[in-house]
RNA sequence: GGCCCUAUCGUCUAACGGUUAGGACACAAGGUUCUCAUCCUUGUAACCGGGGUUCGACUCCCCGUGGGGUCACCA
């Protein structure tokens, strides 16, 4: 799925939701040559991934398989070719479209020659005045042919549900082709088809439909049936304000969960690209945005992906993330680069790094100095104001005193803190010179949670290990 | 090129005729602090141009200009 598919099906999700109405996932493959292998499965699962339910449409089954729910199936337009004849034919008898037998290469001439000649490329009509009887024959000669649409003269127009109202002349449209010489239906007649037998009211997609829209008019005037509303949202930009592309970076949906952007916060930050429901509200829920999604309120113009910002976002929610809940989400990144951890262990470390996370994946450089201390220089160990000498001599004295803390003080952060603290008041001690070289002992870092911290993770005889390996460094 | 969409800080946005043009990200400077991160304070930074309409335009209209989309037996 594509992030900017993403925010499309969250509008449609809060729309229906708030208004009591269902939401469908339809398949629309009737391209047989751009078939991707699993290219269905891993939509539906990137559906589950983001906890987005839908009312009807394929569900994939624990066991692999597909089974459809909702009344309207099948909801896979491979699967539809049937239903789409009969309208096939009947605009054929009303004269709303014709056969075509050109070839390929002949458009693709046709095509070339237009271009050349500045003139906007259309299909010449070369077949439309072709006789009935010569049509009979090279049909039942199983000559190969399409069906394309009798564009009418005159102008249509729509009312874009966020841009208001768009006219178009229809010399501008071309004779669409509406059924393929493979026999599968295009993707314009299958949708206005499909919106009508499925009783669609709204159809949220991309700008880049716009101009095809018109196409989808006429075929509704064709076929004597009402529009759906139709709501145009604006592109998702490249940082160079072009169409957001695979080409430019990973757009899918799934390497942004792989990246480590967790499902709320790459929701809330799509959702709110391009609509704003309050102005000076950044974070949403996923029921606020049902509440206060209002099509009217989507801009009309692109909006630059900012990922700065999403980082910002995701960071939030991780920040406001239960421990417990943050390392089971952690957890599957970790076992990716098969580290194991108990989970105690690990939410204790969820703890003491979630405000210094900003993606999910980061966890996997903050749980080293927990599992082994590595190697640094002695000199890390001596307090900017401070000496070496001053450092061997409150190391010597700090270990009998993390030597005997107990268990209850040693289970909570708490307790660690204020036994440390009035440690160091009592014996007319500074911050810095204890709490530097202890924390740097226990971390082997520069920069790292507080000592209290590491040593609340760490554990008592852990603790007591590093602090002799940091004194055997400094005396060494 | 034709057609269509579009235009507020670098980016995402608020404003729906009257504001010192607000917020967020990013950036910068302080503060808190044993370090980092968090957190707090402050700062730099925008109405594309020109005409109208109006007592008054970021807001409405028109024309430019810029940007984008689209012109397939792809969706």
């Amino acid at each position: 799925m594509h992030i900017g598919t993403l925010r499309t099906v969250m509008y449609d999700y809060f729309l229906a939701r708030q208004h009591g109405g269902q939401f469908i996932v339809r398949i629309e493959d009737t391209d047989q040559a751009r078939l991707v292998p699993d290219a269905l499965e891993g939509l539906l699962k990137t559906f589950v991934k983001l906890g987005i339910d839908y009312d009807e449409g394929p569900v994939l089954q624990t066991d692999g398989s597909l089974v459809e729910k909702g009344a309207f199936g099948p909801y896979i337009q491979s699967k539809r070719l049937d239903v789409y004849r009969p309208y096939v034919e009947q605009l054929l008898a009303a004269g709303h479209a014709y056969v075509c037998f050109c070839s390929k290469e002949r458009l693709e001439e046709m095509r070339e020659a237009q271009t050349a000649a500045k003139m906007t490329p259309k299909y010449d009509r070369r077949c439309l005045g072709l006789p009935a009887d010569e049509v009979a024959k090279r049909l039942a000669a199983g000559e190969a042919h399409v069906v394309r649409m009798k564009i009418p003269e005159g102008t249509v127009a729509f009312d874009d549900a966020i841009r208001g109202r768009i006219a178009f002349n229809l010399s501008d449209v071309d004779d669409q082709i509406i059924l393929k010489s493979d026999g599968f239906a295009s993707y314009h007649l299958a949708v206005v088809v499909d919106d009508h037998l499925m009783q669609i009211s709204h159809v949220l997609r991309g700008e880049e439909w716009i101009s095809s829209t018109p196409k989808q008019i006429v075929l509704h005037d064709m076929l004597g049936w009402d529009m759906p509303t139709y709501a145009h949202v604006p592109l998702i930009l490249n940082p160079d304000k072009t169409k957001l592309s695979k080409r430019k970076g990973d757009v899918s949906v799934d390497s942004f969960l792989a990246k480590g952007y967790v499902p709320e916060a790459l929701i809330n930050f799509i959702s709110t690209l391009g609509f704003n429901p309050k102005g000076d509200q950044e974070i949403y829920t996923r029921e606020e945005l049902v509440k206060l999604f209002d099509l009217s309120k989507v801009h009309s113009s692109g909006a630059v992906m900012n990922m700065e910002k999403l980082d910002w976002m995701n960071a939030q929610y991780l920040r406001a993330m239960d421990p417990r809940a943050l390392a089971e989400r952690v957890r599957p990144f970790l076992e990716a680069d098969e580290v194991s951890m108990d989970s105690e262990r690990l939410i204790k470390i969820c703890t003491v790094e979630k405000e210094r996370l900003v993606r999910l994946t980061d966890i996997k450089e903050k749980v080293g100095p927990y599992i082994s201390l590595a190697p640094y220089e002695s000199s890390l160990l001596v307090w900017k104001k401070s000496t070496k000498e001053e450092a061997v001599s409150i190391l010597t004295n700090l270990i009998p005193v993390v030597s005997v803390l107990d268990e209850a003080t040693m289970t909570s952060l708490a307790l660690i803190e204020a036994e440390l603290r009035e440690y160091i008041e009592q014996n007319q001690l500074q911050n810095g010179p204890v709490l530097w070289p202890l924390r740097v002992a226990l971390s082997g870092l520069a920069a790292s949670p507080s000592p209290f911290e590491l040593l609340w993770v760490l554990g008592r005889e852990e603790a007591v290990r590093r602090l002799e390996t940091a004194l055997g460094l400094l005396q060494g």
